[in-house]
DNA sequence: GTGAAAGCGCTAACAC
DNA sequence: GTGTTAGCGCTTTCAC
C-alpha cells in the first residue's frame, strides 16, 4: 500500500506520448499508429500498469461489475443449493466470457446489518444486477432498483410490484396443477409441504393450492399447509406430522429440496408408505430424472430455463440492445410417467434434524 | 440510466452549504453543527443520495470491497464445500459487521478466461483480499499480490513462495502422522487417497506420506498414491481399485471430502470391510464428530481454526493495526478414539459416479 | 495520428 | 464550524 501504482501518466511519460494515446490503446480504439501502439503495449506490461476501475467508472460512466445480490441470509437460502451453483456457471457463460467482472456482494445480508441489499447499486458499483432470493412481500428495495435505472433481473416476482424485471416459474400454477391432479384422483384431504413460507414463492404456492380446493368445493384446513425451511432442515419431521393424520391421502411436496429421503423417512415414521397408502406430487427442477420414483406425478418447474432466458435478455439490456424490464414467467408441467433414471445427485440434501 | 443521480453537490446546493460539509456528514466527521448535520441528513434521505464508491476510492485512497477470489474453477473446488460455506459466514462476522462490503469476484476462473485471478486487485477494486483455493505449484499471481501491497490472506501455502501471507493446516505433517500411525500398527502396504493432486496441498500430502515410509525403511509404490477430484467424483472407484489389491492393509483417506459412503462402498465392491481386513486413518475438518466410526484413527486438520485466526489478523492488518504478512500453520492432531456422534451432515457429498 | 484541456464525484489540506 | 481549492486516474471533446 506504500508505493504508488503506475498510472496512465507514467505509461505516457515513458512512451513519450500523451495520456490520451495510452487510453486509446487500453480501450482498443483506433487512431493510434501501429508502432506507437506496440511500444505502449510493451511499456504497460513492463510497468505492470492496470487501469483503475474507480476512475474509469467515474469518468466513463459505467461501473465495474455485474452484480449478484441476495435478500436472504445464507441460512435461509444456502449457497450450496444446486440452483445457485448452476446460476453462477450460467452467469459465467453469459457475462464472464465477455470479460465482465461478476461480483457477488455477500455483505448486505450479514446478520445485524440493515439488509439494504441494493447498496452496491446505489453506490454505483454495479452496472447490472441479478437478484437471487425469495422476495419478501413487504420488499421496498426492488421498486427502488427499478427506478434507479440499471439493467436488473430478479429471479422471483412480487405481487406488490408486478412491473418488476423478473424471470421465474409460475409457482401458483404449479401448486394449482399439483393439487388438482390429486383431487382428480379422488383425494379429499390433501396436504402441502412448502418452502419459503413468508416470501412470495410461498404465498404463490398457497394461493394455487387454495384455488384448486375451492374449485372442487373442498374446504381447506390450514393445518395441512406446512412450511419447511432450509435453516431448521425439518422436512422429514413435517412430513411425519402430516401423515400421522390418517385422513391425509394426498401430499404435494413443494419444498424445493428435491429431497426423496425426507419424504420416505417422514412417511416411515408415520407408519405409511409413499405410493401405497398415500399419493404424492413432487416438485422438481429437472425434467430428465425422477426425484422420487414412487411418486404419482412430478411437477417440473422450469426455473433454470426461465433464469437462462432472463440472463440472456439481461445481457442484451446491458449491452444496450434492448430495453427493460424483463418479463418471463414459465409454466410448469406435470408428468405422470417419469424417466427410469433416479436423480444421480444426492437428494438427501440436509440430513436428518 | 437516463436521469443523473444526485451528487454531493446537489445535496450541498439544497442545504446551502459547501460540498465539503456534506462530505463531513457522510463520513461522520466532527466539525459540523448539530442543526446543519440534521438538516443535511434530511436532504440526503430526501434526495436518495448515496456516495459513489468509485469517486470515493479515487480520492480517499481505499477501494470499496474486501475481496474473495479463487484460483480454481467451481468444478475443481465446488462452492458447496462445507468449508467454503463456513468461510463466507466467518467473513461476515469479521468484516461484514463493520460495514465492509465483501465481494466475491466470480469471473477470473470462467472457463476460457486468462484466469488472472488478481484482476480485481490490480484494478484497485479490493482493499484487502482472501484467496481460497488449492494453489498451483507454478502460481505466479501470489507474489504479485504480495508485492502489490494490499492486505491479503491465502488459505494455502506455496513451496515456491514461503513468505506468502497464509493461514493453513500442516498437510505434510498430517500425512506423515497418518502414515506413521499405520506403520506403527504393523502395516507394510499403505495406500493414500488424496485430493488436489496437482496443487500444493496434494504435494504436501505426498511428501509427508513418503517421509514416513522412508523413515520406516519401506519402499514406496507409486501406484498406491491415488488422486481423486471433485470433478469426476470418483472416490468410491479409487478406493475400490486400491483395495482390490489384497496386499494393501492400510489406507489414508486425505480426500478432503469427509465422505464415509465412498470408503464403505469402495471397500464393499472390493469385497473388503473397513476395520476388519484393513485399517484406515480418515481426515476430518471437525474435531467433535466422526466421519467414519469404524476407522482406526481420525486426523483432525484445524483448517477452520487457522482460517478464523487468519481472518482476524487480516482484519487488523486492514485496519492498520498490524503489518503483514500473516503466517499461520496449525498442526493436525490424530485421535484414536472419537466421539460416538457420527457426523450429522450428509457425508455422501457427491453421490456415486 | 496525436495532444491539450476539462471534468466525472469525492475528500484532504488549508483558509477563515 | 464552514468554505475554497486542488487533485485522485481516467475518458471525452475538440483542436491540430
Amino acid at each position: 500500500m506504500n508505493k504508488k501504482r503506475p498510472t496512465i501518466y507514467d505509461v505516457a511519460l515513458r512512451a513519450n506520448v500523451s495520456a490520451n494515446t495510452v487510453s486509446r490503446v487500453i480501450n482498443g480504439k483506433t487512431g493510434v499508429g501501429d508502432a506507437t501502439r506496440e511500444r505502449i503495449r510493451g511499456i504497460i506490461d513492463e510497468l505492470g500498469y492496470f487501469p483503475n476501475v474507480g476512475a474509469r467508472a467515474l469518468r466513463g460512466g459505467r461501473p465495474g461489475c455485474i452484480g449478484v445480490v441476495r435478500s436472504s441470509t445464507t441460512e435461509d437460502v444456502p449457497l450450496s443449493h444446486p440452483f445457485i451453483q448452476w446460476l453462477f456457471g450460467e452467469m459465467h457463460r453469459v457475462f464472464g466470457a465477455r470479460g465482465e467482472r461478476i461480483c457477488f456482494d455477500m455483505s448486505p445480508c450479514a446478520p445485524g446489518n440493515g439488509t439494504d441489499y441494493g447498496r452496491s447499486i446505489w453506490e454505483s458499483l454495479f452496472s447490472a444486477c441479478v437478484l437471487l432470493n425469495p422476495l419478501s412481500p413487504g420488499d421496498t428495495t426492488i421498486p427502488r432498483i427499478h427506478r434507479f435505472g440499471i439493467p436488473y433481473l430478479s429471479l422471483g416476482r412480487l405481487d406488490s410490484f408486478p412491473e418488476c424485471s423478473s424471470a421465474t416459474a409460475d409457482y401458483e400454477r404449479g401448486a394449482y396443477l399439483s393439487t388438482k391432479y390429486l383431487i382428480d384422483r379422488g383425494h379429499q384431504s390433501i396436504a402441502m409441504v412448502r418452502a419459503f413460507a413468508n416470501a412470495q414463492p410461498g404465498i404463490d404456492r398457497e394461493r394455487g393450492y387454495l384455488r384448486a380446493l375451492e374449485e372442487a368445493g373442498l374446504v381447506p384446513d390450514e393445518r395441512l399447509i406446512q412450511s419447511v425451511n432450509f435453516k431448521t432442515r425439518d422436512n422429514a419431521l413435517i412430513v411425519h406430522r402430516l401423515l400421522v393424520d390418517g385422513k391425509v391421502t394426498g401430499l404435494v411436496d413443494c419444498s424445493a429440496t428435491e429431497d426423496a429421503w425426507s419424504m420416505r423417512e417422514g412417511a416411515r415414521r408415520a407408519g405409511r408408505t409413499v405410493g401405497k397408502d398415500f399419493e404424492t406430487v413432487v416438485w422438481t427442477y429437472s425434467n430428465d430424472a425422477a426425484v422420487l420414483p414412487e411418486a404419482s406425478a412430478h411437477l417440473w418447474l422450469p426455473v433454470r430455463e426461465a433464469a437462462a432466458e432472463g440472463l440472456e435478455l439481461l445481457a442484451a439490456w446491458h449491452r444496450g440492445e434492448r430495453e427493460g424490464p424483463i418479463d418471463i414467467q414459465y409454466a410448469p408441467a406435470l408428468f405422470e410417467s417419469m424417466p427410469d433414471v433416479e436423480m444421480t445427485q444426492s437428494k438427501r440434501l440436509f440430513g436428518q434434524p
